[in-house]
DNA sequence: CAGCATCCGCTTTGATACTG
DNA sequence: CAGTATCAAAGCGGATGCTG
């Protein structure tokens, strides 16, 4: 990217890492941990290859990512966040805050990527408390995306993770848009129901997680702020 | 911009925010409030005309700016970021705070506006605590970029303002790489003397906001992380 | 002057194919 | 697997012109 030439912290910090598809390699990589290129390709559908190689030569130049050799046994390049490209979390974080308001409404043609919205819930889910702290522990898992997604409320907190449950408290299945709609508050369950979803398993469990996921999203997100807000739009 | 197309909460905002300029045009009414067209434009050296337009738009409709004819007297447009817009403002202060080391070096042919300097400093001294609670207030005037900044700690909190003080306890004037170089940590006043700076006034008051600053700045962004950071690179 | 719109040359991107 | 090579299309920067 041509530079902005402003002495500037914020036009410097984009300056780095402000080009097309840059933050998004950073998302992988803080997703993933050290990684292949090809993984990292997989998790950007439609990235041209050589602007991805180009991304990844000058986030090494800027410090933001590492490049090593696999030990011997396997034969393969890994790239992995350096201590400075870890401290773009916040930044991720913010925009994943920020962000979440955008996915009420489906878009045609979006790719779904389990980790992208267990990454989401994550940080919804964080901070949210699930009943007394004595409370047993449930588990929730959500079928949608590209594989199953288990989130725990246990001992006060609520994570969540991905792979499938040996047996869940509950399960939800169906297309992802009414599955986070629910989630973050926006849809009730005969709402989610009636965009398709199945309900599977104890109710109470979903009202844990649900009451957790409340206090991580601010109430006017999960009002209108544009008109026609929930008309789901074409995709490109 | 061209959506990147996946159902993810930093995807979906970068297809908001993403483009080039975009938050740069965000920063410009956060930092300013509402304000013209051309105002906002000076703050965006370089950018065409046409674009800013575009982007307007696209900001508009995406619920980020607003747009409102000024009251009678006036006959100019003013814009201004929307509550959602103003959201956005943690995405900038983690910018800014991740951008602060890269001010180490100077990049030759870059714009400096005080604004912009203000905003930083104000970022990394909020926290500081310049001193005892019940500490007499200082002022300390920064001559550097297009106009004076003027700092001030006082009841155990520092902040940053535009314009020149009747009367500052300690004035620094020189170029701002060595100034923000000084406040950052990354020199002492001896390195920023040799680079030109002059300073006058009382040294307490210096080290006032310099220890307020130090808390402000992780150690970590004190030292160098790359080979040859400090040296000057050519701008564009 | 404020707020654009148009035109044009250049750079970046996207899509696809190919290689060590 | 980890890239390069190629080329058309889209986006950008700079200049200029237009309209209230």
């Amino acid at each position: 990217m041509r530079s902005y030439g402003e002495y500037c912290a914020i036009a410097r910090s984009l300056d780095v890492v402000g080009d097309r598809w840059t933050l998004l390699i950073v998302r992988e990589l803080a997703l993933r941990g050290a990684c292949r290129y090809t993984d990292i390709r997989s998790g950007l559908p439609g990235i041209a290859s050589n602007l991805l190689a180009d991304r990844l030569r000058e986030l090494e130049r800027a410090g933001v990512v590492a490049r090593e050799d696999a030990p011997p046994p396997i034969a393969t390049t890994l790239f992995s966040l350096t201590p400075r490209g870890e401290q773009l979390r916040a930044v991720l974080d913010d925009l994943t805050r920020w962000g979440l308001p955008l996915m009420r409404q489906p878009k045609d043609g979006d790719v779904v990527q389990s980790r992208w919205l267990s990454s989401a819930l994550e940080m919804m889910l964080a901070d949210g408390a699930p009943g007394a702290p004595g409370a047993p522990p449930v588990t929730l898992e959500l079928r949608t995306g590209d594989q199953p997604i288990l989130i725990e409320a246990r001992d006060g907190q609520v994570h969540t993770q991905l792979g499938a449950a040996g047996s869940a408290d509950a399960t939800l299945s169906g297309a992802p848009t009414p599955i986070m709609g629910l989630l973050l508050g926006f849809l009730d369950l005969a709402g989610a129901e009636a965009k398709g979803v199945e309900f599977e398993g104890n109710p109470a469990a979903l009202d844990r997680i649900r009451s957790a996921a409340a206090q991580g999203v601010p109430a006017e997100m999960t009002e209108p702020a544009v008109a026609g807000r929930d008309q789901p739009q074409p995709g490109r």
